[in-house]
DNA sequence: TAATGAACACGCTGTTCATGT
DNA sequence: ACATGAACAGCGTGTTCATTA
């Protein structure tokens, strides 16, 4: 039995929490999840979010819409291309299952960590 | 900043509790260990205690009180050596500070653990 | 057998670098 | 600059193996 979660799982959970609203791109999705967690002291490097991504894809969770053009730049009139990022058609059913493994994890693991205040704290 | 606390300081933490109440040694102090924590899902394995106990005695917390004969075996008179450990002169005073730090690390994770339950579920 | 701990392998994570728009 | 992601390095961890009493 491991230790403790991952962050990889973790940040996955986000993933699906933001797309469980809206479609969204890699770069964006960090910066909410930061927002989400900065107060608690933790910032996520931006990689973890691309590996969580591709593999929410790879378990066919979510798929790309194929890089669509964003706002264009209003001084350069350059266009940036990103990924979007958005559920398959059976990929909310999967993302249940995902979460509810999750969650079991997530409450072991607190827990653990409370059990481990009581024992040696206070 | 680290995403969760690592098991290294968290089973010295335990190591310390232990020791905060009586001398012991490697195989029983996991033993102990596990008992504490069995109930929350989570079995550490034998070497952590070790690789524990090592870096607290470099760290000039504890100190081993060198080779101790235990209780012999009824049926075949063996001895089997153990190692002892116990604080240092200053190693409470140096635990403390230790402590502390886990503490706060300790904290740290239970609350992003539950803002994640917050955020993702419920 | 109990006890210690070395040694190995591997996965996860953080940083940096490369590429393109 | 923004966006993506490959690539590298290092640490932590879990398992196995070796040694000794």
């Amino acid at each position: 039995m491991a230790f403790l979660i991952g962050q990889r799982p973790f940040i996955k959970l986000y993933i699906l929490h933001i797309l469980d609203q809206r479609q969204s791109y890699g770069l964006e999705m960090i910066s909410e999840v930061k927002r989400y967690l900065k107060e608690e002291g933790y910032t996520p490097p931006q990689s973890e979010i691309y590996r969580g991504l591709n593999e929410l894809v790879t378990a066919g969770i979510i798929e790309t819409t194929h890089r669509i053009k964003k706002d264009h730049n209003g001084s350069t009139g350059d266009f940036q291309e990103i990924i979007l990022y958005k559920y398959t058609i059976d990929g909310r059913q999967k993302a249940e299952m995902f979460k509810r493994e999750v969650k079991l994890e997530l409450d072991r693991c607190i827990g653990m960590l409370k059990q481990a205040r009581k024992d040696n704290f206070k």
